[in-house]
DNA sequence: TTGAAAGAACATGTATACATATGCAAGGTA
DNA sequence: TACCTTGCATATGTATACATGTTCTTTCAA
């Protein structure tokens, strides 16, 4: 029982089930988890409210708490907020960015260019992503992003894998969406990020598809 | 102490805190707390960590918690955020919405018209945004707007009454939003209403530099 | 055999006691 | 005088016991 313990939990079982190790529809039970990690209930509780309120966690009978089940309507919408949320980050970076910070972005997609193993393109794709986020100047409006993300990160961690066809049009739409905040073309930029995020939409249905019955 | 305590002592924290009664930066003491309702620490504690979530609380000195004190600038940055979810929101409305919900809405538009009281014209306003937040079809943006009103209204409750001139104006941008929805012009319905959460904005804006020093 | 009622089991909700961290003040030392 | 150390006050963090509610199972009767 280190400092912050109720924190630490909560971390731990986001990265389990972000991460796919706990499967949707897995009970969260207080006593069992608070044994599992060498605690009492009372920290243990804490996390899992936290995780009810960040939608990772749903109640179940006996108001038990459950990994949450998505379907995939909830996906879909999901991933339209998302795409509406960073659209206008990516539109507001249009205006905002500074020159270096433009700069760094056009670095950032042409690394993506040079770049072709899947797992290193993973990192430059979120620091694409983050650039714009930083370039728009509303940290709340970043903020509900993240939060976004957290949700579609649920399903994409486990079953998304960066493969060869997709990482090249990834890098085209990055390139397209660079080029229109270098033009200062906000309502482009809108556009081109919305297509992009509904781009990677389609490839994530396309996987679970096949794996899933 | 009645069934779900702590739900009750979150809801009662925020009305106090949204509606003014609380001021910015006023300590939120669990033990005094708890015995102001009648419970023990446990389920303040509760409530008291969903504030922060909710972002009404922060950490101040020894950990405790206060009321959150918002900076001008933070200000802005909400109503940004606002404006562009909720602009959103009303583009994806735009394309969307039922002849049975677009006729809906210009009735309250009309109502709107037809109405001089300020307060009742409060809650026309109110049935207007829910209208559009509805017609879009998203349920997760709709919250996210939900969570990022929850955080407005902490500034409009206590200072913002609608007084006639803004009513007048108010009631001309519900009119062109509600036309533009009408012609299903998603980019038009979406360019209005970041333009009238902007209106809103500058008036609470106005109002808050005027009993302000 | 089926249905309803009662009770047991299980999981969360709440109360309370104790542990721990943090800021402030007081006092001592360079 | 300025700064560091130490101790205390205070508020949250955690543990544990008990209360409450909900579901599942069992049993009895029609």
């Amino acid at each position: 029982m280190t400092i912050r313990t109720a924190e630490n939990i909560y971390e731990t079982l986001v990265d389990g089930i972000v991460a796919g190790r706990m499967a949707p529809g897995e009970p969260l039970v207080e006593q069992a988890l608070a044994e599992q990690f060498g605690v009492s209930r009372t920290p243990v509780r804490e996390a899992l409210h936290r995780l009810e309120q960040a939608n990772l966690a749903v109640r179940g009978a006996r108001r038990a708490f459950v990994v949450r089940r998505m379907a995939p309507e909830d996906l879909a919408e999901l991933f339209e907020a998302a795409g509406e949320v960073e659209s206008a980050l990516a539109a507001l970076s249009a205006h905002r960015m500074t020159e270096i910070e433009r700069r760094t972005l056009v670095a950032i997609v042409d690394e993506g260019h040079a770049c072709d193993d899947p797992a290193a393109y993973g990192q430059i794709n979120t620091r694409f992503h983050d650039a714009i986020k930083a370039g728009a100047r509303n940290t709340i409006l970043a903020g509900t992003l993240d939060e976004l993300n957290l949700r579609t990160s649920a399903w994409r961690a486990a079953n998304f894998v960066e493969d060869r066809r997709r990482l090249s049009t990834s890098r085209a739409e990055h390139r397209a969406i660079a080029d229109a905040i270098l033009a200062q073309d906000a309502e482009a930029t809108r556009r081109l990020m919305r297509s992009h995020v509904a781009s990677s939409y389609m490839v994530l249905v396309d996987l679970l598809a096949r794996r899933l019955p």
